[in-house]
DNA sequence: TTCGAGCTCATACTAAAGTACCAAAGTGCT
DNA sequence: AGCACTTTGGTACTTTAGTATGAGCTCGAA
């Protein structure tokens, strides 16, 4: 906040400093009025994006995107993706084996290899490190 | 595409505008560079705010706010939302207990009791629905 | 064709999770 | 004090999850 005040204060100063500056510059004729304009029009157009562009970077967005990257590095076949995305579904074994014509059994191989490659205890904390590593 | 076009087409026409009518107004002497200035300032600070907001825009960030009311609608208890809070970290009810200094036995307490609240059938389901309505 | 990897499924087991009760203690309100 | 509600914890039970192991099948690379 302490910054923030400061910032202002340098800032207010700075543009009041223009202000003369352009005014002394056009009565004297050295400057003309639209070059004049043109700049303060520019430094005022970035100081808009600068301003919103730091209100905005509190609420930091967290990247939806996939790491399709991550997935071949942890070796996760293509089944066990679909198993994992069942899971975090919030489905049952069972659910996840009719959803995908598999019987329970199959899931459960599924299950205990995807805990095994994301080093995980258990379903829940397997969904937690998968959100970790941007999977799902 | 086409409509970003028209749009900064209208506005260097306005700007342009704006400059010869300032100008004009100026030699005039009805109008004071000091004010000129200023609205220039604050028209561009706002086209630079409103540019960075549009650009920001697309990569809509899905709102990481806690949904507090909806907590509160659910009637879903302090004790409640600490143990959903340890079921979302992938934790075990034994190991929620040991966290919150409870037994296993109250642990499974709250969550059946949030199982009916949130009317999931696992824990999974359970994160899931409140991922949906923004409680975690 | 032999091999490995992935997918499927089964059995048998252990470990968690979840349900249905009950009950005591604390808290806040009237 | 009495009431409603939360919190805590227990027992007994059922269901689901997870492990270990084995086995048959397909498919593509060596």
């Amino acid at each position: 906040m302490k910054k923030t005040i400061l910032v202002f204060s340098l800032l207010i100063f700075a543009i009041l400093l223009l202000f003369q500056i352009s005014k002394y510059a056009i009565i004297s004729g050295s400057l003309k009025i639209e070059i004049t304009i043109g700049v303060i029009a520019v430094i005022f157009l970035i100081i808009g994006i600068y301003i919103n562009k730091k209100s905005l970077q509190n609420s930091k967005l967290p990247s939806t995107e996939i790491n399709h990257q991550k997935i071949s590095e942890l070796e996760i076949t293509e089944r066990e993706y679909e198993v994992l995305k069942g899971i975090s579904e919030g489905l049952s074994n069972k659910e996840i084996g009719d959803k995908l014509f598999l019987s329970e059994s199959t899931i459960k191989t599924h299950v205990s290899n995807l805990l095994v490659k994301l080093n995980a205890k258990r379903r829940t904390q397997a969904l937690q490190i998968a959100k970790d590593f941007q999977i799902i």
